[in-house]
DNA sequence: GTCTATACACTGATAGAC
DNA sequence: GTCTATCAGTGTATAGAC
């Protein structure tokens, strides 16, 4: 197949991107990793290390997107599909010595002010999350700004949980955090309840 | 004075792993910022790139625990505090250009699982940071598991909305984070009352 | 289209003059 | 103690043979 290489490539610089960052991640690197000569390389990817970046951030936002339809498909609500996302990255970050789980988050604060392309499609990357999430607790009763903040919580406690099971060397801060946010989750889910209830008996009168 | 060149190093290198992380930022850079001499940096730092950062993440882990401790003292409670130290770090990062703010972020994940000295260093940080919450929502009446979970979540959430914020160049994640979590400390402090009064009625039988 | 050989800037680090 | 000159190695990228 003609693509099979230039897709063996940006697998290599998705999973070293994942494990090292931008920066650390070199080129001679990445070429050794998937066996492709360097001239080939740019071939490939005529904009060098950026437009790899790029396409590997849009390949790794796709992927996440899809884990996340995957378990909101295989999970009753909310509160059981942030127990199964939280648990499954734990599990993957125990299991490659955390160094991976969390394939954006390294690489989207190394380039946040420094690489404009790559930024945008780190942008994308977390928008296209937070609208699943949002439009997920809207359909749950939430309403649309509680909905918004939430699915900020959530993200921003999926990569600070991230950030602190790869420092801290344990799942520990994953569990606590998973913890945290199924009972926030089902604070408001009460909430949302409740206030459909008011609405109802305001509507029956 | 003799420590003042030495200094003036740390902090630039401080600034600028701040800004542009570990790996992007060159001894080159660091040495033409702070105006010191190549020769004399290594003088200063025997131990090179690797010493140096160790050294300016136990002075940004001081900084931090200093900040900290004067929002405590400077606010009523928890719920007041969380937004003042929210609403300050947002302002940071928004007045320079998303740039600074989270001085550590960047740099504990890529060094998490590549540089054991640097990460130790890290750890020990975000362990003084977790242990100041921790005690400080023991002494609000939240039993000891609860507080350490809380603040995991609290940290996650700082940490994960510099993320949001840096790569969205935006301060809305934090508001809405800060925002949750005040509203979640509220619930938690609520809880532990009622069972406090629960424990208090036990006793008066 | 595929690959080898190479260009050239820059990295962290050192040796040795002052 | 302070600094200049330079090292070997690696970074990304390219030219050009096949």
């Amino acid at each position: 197949m003609a693509t099979s290489k230039r897709d063996e490539v940006l697998k290599s610089a998705w999973r070293l991107f994942e494990s090292q960052g931008y920066h650390a991640t070199g080129i001679n690197q990445i070429i050794t990793e998937s066996g492709v000569p360097k001239g080939s390389f740019y071939h490939y990817f005529p904009e060098g290390k950026e437009g790899l970046a790029c396409e590997a951030v849009s390949a790794i936002s796709d992927g996440m997107h899809a884990k996340l339809l995957k378990v909101f498909a295989a999970t009753d609500g909310p509160v059981e599909a942030i127990e199964a996302l939280f648990s499954e990255i734990g599990r993957r970050l125990s299991e490659s010595g955390y160094r991976e789980g969390g394939p954006l988050t390294t690489l989207a604060l190394e380039t946040a002010t420094t690489n404009e392309r790559i930024n945008a499609e780190c942008r994308s990357a977390y928008a296209t999350l937070q609208r699943e999430f949002t439009e997920w607790f809207t359909a749950e009763g939430i309403d649309d700004s509680e909905a918004l903040a939430l699915s900020s919580l959530i993200i921003a406690g999926l990569e600070g949980g991230i950030l602190l099971s790869r420092t801290h060397h344990s799942t520990e801060p994953m569990e606590q955090i998973a913890r945290q946010l199924t009972e926030q989750i089902e604070t408001r889910l009460n909430q949302a309840t409740i206030s459909r209830q008011c609405i109802q008996k305001q509507e029956s009168t």
